[in-house]
Order: structure tokens, then C-alpha cells, then sequence
DNA sequence: GTCTATAGAGCGATAGAC
DNA sequence: GTCTATCGCTCTATAGAC
């Protein structure tokens, strides 16, 4: 039997003192990650930490991109798998709640700003970008197709998603963290609230010509 | 000329730290509330701070207490300053937006969880219970003056509302802090996001005999 | 209710040997 | 890329004099 910290030796030390600074902040909360207690666990002085990342900041730039990337890649999965207009959007919705559920930390570090003395790099905050132009997208998709009032494909259109998503995930995340996306109060309403969004945009009597 | 330790003073020094304290927060996240800082700025050494708090939990809580009794209390006025029903639902919502953006640091540590080892105590939370009350009873009002479907009336519904309310100011309060109530690309959105959930519980054709 | 003194611990970061 | 040693700073909390 190998032990913990050999095992750990072998993933590569980089991706060991990330994953293990998502597990500290799960613990203490996001503003309460430490080097010192990374390294700890990652079975390394507190030093050579500065080998891998040259500051603490510079590991919770690492944890953000990686966290937006693979929250865009969620959602690109999501719509190229359905059908494109409300179908997609749906879909992007609920990828982006799941895995808000099954990561919340670094769910509250994409979106909320708990660390406050830390901005993501631009690099780091790019791929949350590309999910917007996505999310853009599927409106655009949803008005061609008529589902949507063109009203609806908007900067205010895009808000009120983001809106309805982060609203549901934030009293999701604040009030029953570890029920998950399913079960969760306030999660398991998103079906819904996106319901309320579709009404609302519904396109008005005339058809498309 | 007094002086400004002097002045401050003079206005009680527990009153002085709970100010302080928001202060700091507000410089240093919600979560880098620290009791030497805080006595630093009142003019005090940091263990006469124990005097008037039995520890940092015990300010955290204060902080949270007095935050969701305005809360209540601006809820209740805006209620009781308006027409019953859907009138008085959308002053609500806006009065608690407008204090949200006047205190963000306040609204942070109401309605996320940025200190993670900190729960507020039940007599902390209660106000926050007798808000929620009073925001299912202006849903009751607008289902009884056939202003909404019953269904508005439901554990549900208010789950719904605070999802509305949450992510905007979610939004706001990471994204662009500063802006203010009126000027905030999120916070403006309040209006609409209310009215798209008026809109899906809009009463089925029935009246009331 | 304020003070001094102190315990006991934490942290980020750097220098320099190997 | 790991180590030891260390700097310089932060913090919460308690004891006890006044």
C-alpha cells in the first residue's frame, strides 16, 4: 500500500498544492486559504511553494481560471448537446448549477468577490467571457427561432439570466451548502425561475414572415 | 476644533466599535474583521475591546443582528407605505436593494456566508424570520385582491422572490459595488425581475365570486 | 473600563545551501 | 525543486494593576 502523501508525490506537485488549496478553502472559506497550510498538507516545506506559484495570489488567479474554464466548457457541452435556442439555454443553466454544487468554493470565488484584495488576471477571467458570449448566443438562437421576443437578446436579457442563476445558486450555497443540486431548496428552482424568464420574453403575436 | 478621537468618544465606545467594524470590512473584506485594527481606529488598546465584546464572534453578530433589524424595519415601513398586495411587494423588494447598496458590507454578511466559522445566533437571525414573514403576507394580500395566482402564496414563492432579490444585488455587489442603487447595471434590473415574476403568477382567467 | 504585559500562535515572503 | 533558517509582521485572548 502506497501512502497518502507518496501518492500525492506522484499527480505532480503543481496540481497537488491546487487541489489541496480547494480543500482548504472549503474548510476555512475562500479568504481563509493559507500557503502555510497547503503545504502542510501537501507534504512540502511552506517554501517551495514559491517554486510552483510566486505568491498566494497567484494561486487563487490558477484556482479562478480553472474554475471559469471549466464552468465554460459546462456550458458549451450543454448547448452543443440540445438544440439550439431554449432547449440550449436550459441546459446551459442546469450545467452551470451542477457544477456550482459540486464545487461551491470555487463557484463563490467566480462569483462573488469574498477575497478582497484579490482581482482575477484578465487571462484568468477570459473563459468567463466566452461562457457569456455563449450564454449570447443561445438568445440569439431562441429569437431567430421565435421563441423569444427579440427583446430578449440584450445586455439586459443576458442580466437577468445571470441574475436568475446567481440569485438561486448564492441562497442555494448560503443557506443549505451541502444539499446539492437536486435536492437543494433553492437550486432545484431554477427550472422555474428560467420559466419565469421564457414568459416573460414571450415573443409577441406576430410571426416571423 | 475637537478632535476626532475625542468626538468619537463621546458617542459611546460600543456603538463606536460596531461602526469601526463595518468600516474595516469594508476595507478589508467581511471577512478581515480584526479586533486590533478596530481598537487601533476607536482609540483604544485591543483588551479593553473585550470589555464590551466577549470576542470577535460576538461583534460579528452584533453586526448581523442590528443589519437584519433595519432590514425588517425598512421592509416593514415600505410595506406600511404602500397599497397592500403587488404595491406594497415591489416597495419591499426596492427598499431592500436601496439598503443593500447603501451598506454592502452589511447585505454581504446577511445573505452569503463570507466568515466561515461564524454563525449568526438565533436571536441574531430573528428579525431576518420576521422579514420573511412579513413578505409572505404582502404575497398573501396580492393572492387575496386576485392580483396573483394562489399558487404565489407558498413556501415557493417566497423562495422565488428571494432568488430575484438576491441575484441582483449577487450581481451588483461583485461586480460593480459602487454604483448605487439607481445606476447599478443589476440592481436596476430589480423592477423587471419583479415584474417577470408578477407576469408568471398572473391570476387564471376565474374571478372571485 | 481602561491600561500594560504577555502568552501562544499564525502568516507571507526571502536568502542561501544542497 | 527541495530544504533550513529567519525576518517581520499579523492576530485573539488572558492576567492583573489601577
Amino acid at each position: 500500500m502506497t501512502g497518502t502523501v507518496e501518492r500525492r508525490r506522484r499527480v505532480g506537485t503543481r496540481r497537488q498544492i491546487l487541489d489541496v488549496a480547494v480543500e482548504v478553502m472549503a474548510e476555512r472559506g475562500v479568504a481563509g486559504l493559507s500557503l502555510s497550510e497547503v503545504a502542510r498538507r501537501v507534504g512540502i516545506r511552506q517554501p517551495s511553494l514559491y517554486k510552483h506559484f510566486a505568491s498566494l495570489h497567484a494561486v487563487y488567479d490558477e484556482v479562478f481560471r480553472e474554475g471559469a474554464e471549466h464552468q465554460r466548457d459546462a456550458v458549451a457541452r450543454a448547448v452543443r448537446g440540445s438544440a439550439p435556442g431554449l432547449t440550449a439555454l436550459l441546459a446551459a443553466i442546469e450545467a452551470i448549477g451542477r457544477l456550482a454544487m459540486a464545487n461551491p468554493v470555487v463557484a463563490q470565488l467566480l462569483s462573488w468577490r469574498p477575497v478582497p484584495d484579490f482581482t482575477p488576471s484578465e487571462e484568468a477571467f477570459r473563459p468567463s467571457i466566452e461562457m457569456v458570449e455563449i450564454v449570447r448566443a443561445t438568445l440569439r438562437d431562441a429569437v431567430a427561432a421565435g421563441e423569444l421576443d427579440p427583446a430578449a437578446d440584450s445586455d439586459d436579457g443576458v442580466a437577468l439570466v445571470s441574475i436568475l442563476v446567481s440569485g438561486a445558486l448564492t441562497q442555494q450555497l448560503a443557506n443549505e451548502p451541502d444539499a446539492g443540486y437536486e435536492a437543494g431548496r433553492f437550486s432545484s428552482l431554477l427550472p422555474r425561475a428560467f420559466a419565469m424568464f421564457v414568459q416573460y420574453f414571450a415573443p409577441k403575436a406576430e410571426e416571423q414572415p
